[in-house]
DNA sequence: GTCAAAACCGAACGTTCGTGCTAAAATGGT
DNA sequence: ACCATTTTAGCACGAACGTTCGGTTTTGAC
């Protein structure tokens, strides 16, 4: 590998790290040079403007989680062991290797209302996160886990609600039922979905 | 009114508008004077430091929201209708008073991770937020209209993960179906929590 | 070992940030 | 109408922001 890249490397890694704490948008080219020990200019010429930095951390943090949560729960069976794999697979990341909580919430609310190349970017890949979620219980479906009435949108919607929900509450408020909470919830949502193979 | 507290009025009310489209972080004094037509160190002069402003900014909305949302529900009768007037009136402030979505939401994730008196006081009054929700569900227990088993701490998250979850998926992800999965999710938590009076 | 390319640094740019001063202007009770 | 108080503006500060540029060091292919 040559050293660009490395240091490039290096730098997204900081900045993921900074960017998890406090946010995309309080990401500083000065702030960030400083922590990983070079100059600002030196650090800035890999990207040529902030913008593209900030789009490349984000890339650089769905590479992770891509890496860290969908790829892994492959190796579980289809269907609903592997949708939990999935959920497990998300608190291990936005509980140990995220140190300052899911950096895709941050990116998502703090750009919601700032029209650009970051708002796109994230809300694409985002639309992209939800949509392996998406599948995931599209095959639950198709393997007869889950009702074959099931609305797969509508039940998107509501695990990816338990995971924000969970989030604030385990972050901000620093409860620790949360993670009973989500587990629980998790479980209701499944349950009220599940497949009725015999009506019973 | 003296004339001291209607500029401060003003200054609120456009703060509040500029925290609910940028966040409460991105408010600058300057930026702020501009947009109500004032010198910056004339509106600095009303609050001592950008610290205060922005915890009066919050201590606005949550006045605000209170009034919108919390006491006109209060008229509704106890139990599962003031509980769902509480979701249509947040609906209704979500969405229209809020032009740049809930200012809550925005704080509570920038702030996460930066202690000072901005984060402990958003975190004190979503807690004071949560806090009547749950005190709504506890009476709709108490009103048998929830089963007595009812976990209300629990109950409560559901209810908030639904309302952030609609939150997100409305202002980001701009999806339309984010109303109809809202109504839906609630009235199964709801449903699913029934009193069963007569063991049906 | 040579040499072009890549990587990096230091300084400076124009802005904007929050925050002090001081003085002018507006206010409001008498 | 006066005058003390409150409110606002003007100006300046040090710091940090993203960005540019000229020059130095380091890299890696030949």
């Amino acid at each position: 590998m040559s050293k660009g890249l490395e240091t490039k490397e290096t730098i997204l890694k900081s900045a993921l790290e900074l960017t998890s704490k406090f946010g995309l948008e309080s990401l500083s080219i000065g702030g960030l040079a400083k922590s990983v020990g070079m100059s600002k200019s030196g650090l800035f010429s890999h990207f040529k403007s902030k913008e593209t930095l900030q789009v490349r951390v984000m890339d650089y943090a769905a590479e992770k989680f891509t890496r860290r949560v969908i790829k892994p729960a492959i190796k579980d069976p289809r269907g609903i062991p592997r949708l939990r794999k999935m959920m497990d697979l998300w608190l291990e990341w936005s509980e140990n290797y995220m140190v300052g909580g899911c950096p895709f919430v941050s990116a998502i609310v703090e750009y919601d209302d700032r029209p650009g190349k970051v708002r796109d970017h994230v809300l694409h890949l985002q639309s992209k996160m939800i949509g392996s979620f998406e599948r995931a219980i599209q095959l639950s479906v198709e393997e007869g886990h889950l009702d074959a009435e099931s609305d797969v949108q509508y039940l998107g919607y509501k695990i990816y609600s338990n995971m924000i929900g969970y989030h604030i509450y385990s972050r901000l408020l620093g409860r620790q039922e949360a993670r009973d909470n989500f587990n629980k919830h998790f479980d209701e949502i499944v349950f009220a979905h599940r497949a009725n193979l015999e009506d019973l």
